[in-house]
DNA sequence: CGCTCGCTTGACTCGTCTCAAATGATGTGG
DNA sequence: CCACATCATTTGAGACGAGTCAAGCGAGCG
């Protein structure tokens, strides 16, 4: 397995030299998918788990009238079809957001480390956990927060993120997402959005063009999101200037 | 451990004998919580994971101003800090909607059984899977859903959790929410939920009245609300007619 | 060049919120 | 056992945030 997914594990808790081999022991074989916005139902390779590597991908949810809901964004270091392997059943649908790379691990060499290796169970369940308190979070945001607040808190969870894996460049990261899926991101309609984004760029919080964020001001604009970030569970929470290259 | 626990587990999945027993052999202690409407936070047993017995219960987030959002509602057979055992860290805050009995098991009994049974931790992942499940439904609800539709939705889907763990009278069951309190639940006000609700009655859908929902028609429910059971990954679906005594 | 797609803008509508007050239950203490 | 808080529910009126509809603009692309 690649140093990006076990970076990510260890972005939660603390592994052992042992663990991080087991892990690192993995087979995993590398894949691209070019498309954007294409549905990936179907595309991954049948009874493996996914680990994106590279790209923007979305969970999302379909209401038989057209209305859709964005689930969760994925970024590089996000496993992508642990629950499916857990729980089995339906999993909501998957779609790129950008060109992807992502490595496959078999099912059974997954299987068996859970089996022999009770911490790294505990590694890759946590990270099930804080994918819920991200959805949790989303709740709150789009239950209670108005609009500027949703947005702004978004690009604080988002940069965040991105900062955790090495992703971002200084106050600039890609966000590869047009204002309407943001729009199903936030529970809001594309209109909004746009107004909403306006109304950040008068402010200067930040400037936002063809996929790409520019923060000019993390802590005013974490203020005005109300945004918190203990729900990410980092354990060295990248603050702006703190940043690994 | 309860029946009830185990029933809970193997409402997701199907257990081995020996798992059942493993799970069966963790000691457990009952608990009474009284009160109603009152955080729990601190009131719960240190290093222990408690299993909520009798009663509901929820967790909830409250923003600086006041703001609060409902995040998940606790019913019987819900582990309820599985969560913190295995991520650690803050969690969200509980609060009791009714009298509860909660069983608690030591942390280092449940540890132990991680570390030997692969199959019982998985049945306890799966736990958490479902209810990140839900939460993704909710985010649907809160983000796409209009105020009927939501209140259908989470009928629906409370009924459904209700009968999996047999809490059911034919087509009655309790629900000790207040207006305000189904408010923040759904992301709607106290006055529009009101609202919401004598329209339902009025379609003749649904009763409602301290506490017992009584349901006429699931199907039509179902179908206002764009319900659909499969998120809730139970397998047998009790279905309105079929539910175990 | 002429599509298409994403962004932007304006005008208007509508679902839901807020404020406010009345009604009804429940419980408590004098 | 009544008088009086307190809290949940209900109702009305008005305001506002966000949605919808529609049209124009701009960039990328075959």
């Amino acid at each position: 397995m690649t140093e990006l997914f076990v970076a990510r594990l260890e972005s939660h808790m603390s592994l052992d030299p042992a663990d991080r081999a087991g892990l690192m022991a993995l087979p995993a074989q590398l894949r691209q998918f070019s498309g954007r916005n294409s549905s990936l139902s179907g595309k991954l390779t049948e009874n493996h788990v996914h680990v994106l590597e590279d790209g923007f991908a979305c969970r999302y949810r379909d209401l038989p009238d057209g209305r859709r809901q964005i689930l969760s964004l994925l970024i590089p270091g996000d496993i992508i079809d642990l629950r499916q392997f857990v729980l089995g059943g339906a999993q909501p649908q998957l779609a790129a957001l950008s060109p992807l790379s992502m490595s496959a691990i078999p099912n059974t060499n997954l299987l068996k480390l859970l089996e022999t290796s009770p911490r790294a169970t505990r590694a890759l369940w946590s990270t099930t956990l804080v994918e819920e308190s991200i959805c949790r979070e989303w709740l709150v945001s789009i239950g209670k927060r108005s609009a500027l607040e949703r947005v702004a808190h978004l690009l604080c969870e988002i940069y965040l993120r991105l900062a955790a894996v090495g992703r971002i460049e200084g106050p600039r990261f890609s966000l590869p997402l047009t204002q309407s899926e943001l729009a199903d991101v936030l529970g809001l309609s594309t209109v909004h959005v746009n107004r909403t984004l306006q109304e950040l760029r008068k402010s200067e919080l930040i400037a936002f063009q063809s996929g790409i964020v520019e923060m000019f001001d993390f802590d005013a604009l974490a203020r005005l999101g109300l945004f918190s970030p203990s729900y990410l569970h980092l354990r060295r929470p990248s603050k702006p200037g703190s940043v690994p290259a």
